[in-house]
DNA sequence: TTGAAAGCGCTAACAC
DNA sequence: GTGTTAGCGCTTTCAA
């Protein structure tokens, strides 16, 4: 099954000269002469001859590869993020090994392994919900490969960061609400083991205290998918005073919750207004459309490569890593416009 | 920003023995004796050597990589498949480069000489909307790299394909539709110069035949996302006799028209059935729920995935290409039921 | 039991 | 202007 592919080595053999004039011809060198230059390129283009990068990368050791290590790629968000991250590399001329971790820790190791197998220049990290220490991510530091961790935090390691700020999303959700006219807003939270879940919730507290609105614990509830958002939104419902607005930790929990909210024969926005959290294209094509923060996934993969690659082409040894917040914005739409 | 690697010589000068016993020593040659073999891994492990691939494969001229090529990455369809390639490529030990056309003709070519430059030992496409000719990816052929389509398939190439049988969906779903009672049934098309928008209208076109339902020119339009959906239903419904049932060729063509038959004051599937196409996880979370054709894309990043890799490790000179059909099927929801 | 040497494809310093 | 050589990291004959 394998012809190997065209060599410098053909073409010189073809051509009766050196494999250094072929390289160098190829290359346009001046002291080629045109008559050499012209056979070089015609012969190179008729057979097809591409470069080997593999050998280029043994050579110059320099792969101009960057790996990226995500724990699910069927995931808007995450697909978001990789789509960032690939443009970026495209456009400066590095490839792109991907390697999905699938949530487990151990095969985040295992491709950590292999991206350092590879020699890959740079690194993009998002970690596993299950890892909780990093020696396999500390190689790459330790070997100077310069290493960005991206929506999900390591705590411990040096290195940048891209994350998102998820307290002031969970804020600016909040007060939206609150100066759409809701004075008993609850909260469908995700798991408080995740910083991103915790930090949201954060966010709504510090926006009802501010609004001196008493924090009712009956108001907060867990659910982070569309069918508890359906069951908790029902349990909210049944409450002796339900509320009149929802912020739910992300876009089919939102979804949920109107389900059950129009099931009870109640309208959103007007009895209860809603605002998600952007997990998906849903926002706009929903009935109301949905108001919801915009997580830029595109901008955080975009914004990570051009830092990495800045990484790697510095020379300089000392490094001030940074925490980059990549700033979310609200997109009001039909689901919070609540006028009573 | 370069601290070069742990190599194999950087082991055999330490020890005082000679690169090759190093070598040999690591993969446990029955020729070192034990107390050489010992002290290399120990060494290796502390060092935490890690082979160079990049020379390996200089070596072996094996990258143990694959090569995809895939039109965008945000988008369910596509990240699911991308998601099967990865899992069954990671489970054999081989590396997944991906690149993104963005629906550029231009950038699909420059992504095969990238790959082609990469040595991949085999490499899955799915092609542009925009791509006519295929010279780059004969290239591949050519050199006796196995080449797989998914999904969108590219006319008079010599290669495996991995496609859903587009035209049975549209079959499936039209025939649904006839069976839900709908007399009057339209279709949103995708771009009729791709042949999976032309396979499901070509469907479609049958499940009438069977029925005895006259083509009517007026039902077919063109339209393709949720905009255009809803633009083309405004269009269908302003008809003298207007559809009572529409398959849409996505999903978001179908959550399309759904929005323009409410705004119309009429009702799903009361007074026009839907069936989509599956092009993300919409389906069970709209307003009806939408009855859709079930796609299969890990199924279909894992089968082409795995037949690439036999393609790959097969001795054979001749092969006869295959055309594999993943089996679609339909689900159905509340958009269709339509009783009249 | 180990070492020396050649070669995978390419480039660049050094000849001539 | 062009050729020779060495070397990137590794493996594998062949020789010792």
């Amino acid at each position: 099954m394998k012809k190997s592919q065209v060599t410098i080595k053909d073409i010189a053999k073809e051509l009766g000269i050196s494999a250094s004039t072929v390289s160098r011809a190829l290359k346009n060198h001046p002291d080629i002469s045109q008559k050499t230059r012209d056979a070089v390129h015609r012969l190179a283009e008729e057979l097809n001859y591409q470069p080997n990068a593999v050998a280029l990368s043994l050579k110059n050791s320099r792969t101009r590869t960057i790996g990226v290590i995500i724990p699910e790629i069927v995931h808007y968000f995450f697909s978001s993020v990789i789509s960032g991250i690939e443009d970026v590399a495209y456009d400066a001329g590095y490839n792109v090994m991907i390697c999905q971790s699938n949530e487990k820790f151990e095969r985040e190791v295992t491709n950590a392994q292999t991206l350092l197998s590879n020699r890959v220049e740079g690194i993009l990290v998002s970690v596993t919900k299950e890892s909780d220490h990093f020696d396999h991510l500390k190689q790459f530091i330790k070997r100077g490969i310069p290493l960005i961790f991206f929506d999900r935090d390591a705590k411990g390691i040096e290195a940048d960061r891209i994350l998102i700020n998820d307290k002031m999303a969970g804020y600016k959700a909040t007060k939206h609400l609150i100066e759409a006219g809701c004075k008993r807003i609850a909260h469908l939270c995700g798991p408080q083991s995740l910083t991103i879940a915790k930090e949201r919730l954060s966010g709504y507290k510090q926006a009802l205290e501010e609004a001196n609105i008493p924090f009712n614990e009956e108001y907060v509830l867990s659910a982070d998918d569309f069918e508890l958002g359906k069951k908790a939104t029902r349990e909210l419902l049944n409450l002796e005073t339900p509320p009149d607005g929802i912020f739910a930790v992300n876009d089919l929990t939102a979804i949920g919750a109107i389900k059950s909210i129009h099931n009870k024969g109640m309208n959103t926005p007007k009895d209860i207004a809603i605002v998600g959290f952007s997990s998906g294209r849903f926002a706009d094509i929903t009935e109301p459309t949905l108001t919801s923060i915009d997580q830029h996934g595109y901008e955080m993969g975009s914004k990570a490569t051009e830092l990495l690659i800045k990484r790697i082409e510095s020379e300089e040894e000392s490094i001030v890593h940074e925490d980059i917040f990549i700033e979310t914005n609200l997109i009001i739409r039909e689901s919070s416009i609540h006028n009573k």
